[in-house]
DNA sequence: TATGCTTATATCGTATACGATATAACCACA
DNA sequence: TGTGGTTATATCGTATACGATATAAGCATA
C-alpha cells in the first residue's frame, strides 16, 4: 500500500518500440523519407514484427510515418507545407490552451511547470541539444496541463512532436537558446502568477517567434521536401 | 492508364475494421464504458484478433476508445470536460481552416463540396438520421479542402468525430435540422464566394450554435458521463 | 465472519508460420 | 533496341499458437 505507481511505466514491447522509433525519427537518426521495413526491425530489436507493426501503426497515427498497403512503413517526408500547417495550428490552440491551464493548475501543476522549466533550462545549458526537443515540449505541455485539458493536451503534444523536426533541421546553428530561455521565463512567470492574458500573449509571441525564424530559413534555401 | 484508384479503397482487413467498429461507437451500437474484448470481436468477425487489435490501437489514437494494457480495450466514456474541449478545439481551428480552404479551393474542391452539401441535406430530408452525422463531418471536412491541408484536416476530422458522439446522443431530438440548413446554406455560399472573412464568421457562429444547444442540455440534466 | 494468501482461469501481448500482394527481373516479340 | 507480358522474389498482412499478466475463486487462518 501507499505509493501507486510501482507497476513499470511500459507495459508492453510496442509501447516501448513507439517511444524509440519516434526519438530515432524526431532525431534524424531515421531521415525523411526512409523506408521502415518491419523484419528488419524486428530482428534488430530482437522482437516479432507484430509489436513493431504497432509502434509503427501508431507512429502513422502521429503523424510522423506514412504507410502504403502491401508496400510498407515510410519516414514522413518534410514539406514547407507541413511546416506552416503546424505552426498555425500550434498559433490557433496553443495560447488560449496556455492561457485556461494558468487557471486550471494547481499547487501540483505549478511544481511540475517549474520543474520542467528548470530541467530544459540545464539542458541547454549543458549543451545537451538532444534532449532539448523533448523537454521543450514537455514544458509547453507543463503549461496547459494535461490532466485537466487531456484532448487539447493530446492534439498539441503531436503538433509539438512534429514540430521538433523542423526546428531541429533548420534552426539548430541559429542561436536562439538565449532568447527562448528569456521569452520562456516571461511565459513562466505570467504563468505562475495567473495573468491570464499576459501568458496567452506572451505564448503566442514565443511560438511565432520560433515560425518566422523557420520562414526566415525556408526563404533562404528553397525546398525542404 | 486512364482511371488512377482502380485498387480497393480499403485494401487491409484492419483499415475494414477500423471503420466498422469506428462506426459502431459513434452510432452507440458499442455504448460508453462498453468493453471490446479482442477474441470476441475476433470470433463474430471471422478474423483473428491481430487487425482487430490494430483497428482498437488505431480508435485509441482517434480517441474514441481507451486501452489499459494487459486488462483490454473499452468505449471511451463521454464527459462534459470532453464535450468542452472538443468544442473549443474546433472553435479555435475550424473557422480559420475553412477561410483557408475557400482561398485554396480549385474547381474540383468546390464541385465536392457542393455534392457533400447535397448529399447532406438529401439524407435530412429523408430521415436517414444514422448517415447525417458522418455526411456533415464530410462537409464540413470538404470546406477545408484535405488535400492541400492535410495536417489540419486530420486534426479536424477526429474532431469531428468525436463531436458527432456528443450531439446524436444529446441533439438528436431538437429540431435543429432546419436551422443547421440555413446555416450551411449561408457558409456555403460565402465559400463557394471566396468571401473568406464571412465563411470565416459563419463557421464560427454555426460550430457556436451547436456548442450552445448542447451546453443547454448539459444544464438540464447534470451529468454525461 | 472477515482477512490475507494461494491457486485457477480468462484475456491479453507477442512469437511463429504462412498465404497474399506488389515490385523487380526476365523473356518473348515487335 | 524498346515494349508488353510472364515469372520469381521480397515484403507485407493475417492466422495460429503460446507464454505472460491481471482478476477472480478458493482456502486457510485469525
Amino acid at each position: 500500500m501507499g505509493s501507486e505507481a510501482i507497476r513499470p511505466l511500459v507495459r508492453t514491447m510496442s509501447a516501448q518500440l513507439t517511444a524509440l522509433v519516434r526519438s530515432r525519427i524526431v532525431s534524424g537518426a531515421y531521415a525523411p523519407g526512409a523506408a521502415l521495413p518491419q523484419d528488419a526491425l524486428a530482428a534488430e530489436f530482437g522482437v516479432s514484427k507484430i509489436p513493431v507493426r504497432e509502434a509503427l501503426l501508431q507512429l502513422r497515427a502521429e503523424g510522423l510515418v506514412d504507410v502504403f498497403a502491401h508496400r510498407g512503413f515510410q519516414v514522413r517526408s518534410l514539406t514547407q507545407d507541413e511546416a506552416h500547417e503546424i505552426f498555425r495550428l500550434r498559433l490557433a490552440l496553443e495560447p488560449q490552451a496556455i492561457a485556461r491551464g494558468a487557471q486550471l493548475a494547481g499547487q501540483l501543476e505549478r511544481q511540475s511547470a517549474a520543474a520542467a522549466a528548470r530541467e530544459l533550462h540545464r539542458a541547454l545549458k549543458e549543451g545537451r541539444l538532444a534532449d532539448a526537443g523533448d523537454l521543450n515540449g514537455a514544458f509547453h505541455l507543463a503549461l496547459v496541463v494535461p490532466a485537466r485539458q487531456r484532448l487539447t493536451a493530446e492534439v498539441l503534444q503531436r503538433l509539438l512532436t512534429l514540430a521538433q523536426r523542423y526546428v531541429r533541421l533548420h534552426l539548430q546553428p541559429t542561436g536562439r537558446a538565449s532568447r527562448a530561455r528569456r521569452e520562456h521565463e516571461a511565459l513562466r512567470a505570467a504563468w505562475m502568477a495567473g495573468d491570464t492574458a499576459a501568458a496567452e500573449a506572451l505564448a503566442s509571441a514565443h511560438i511565432r517567434a520560433t515560425y518566422e525564424d523557420l520562414i526566415r530559413v525556408f526563404g533562404a534555401h528553397g525546398e525542404t521536401a
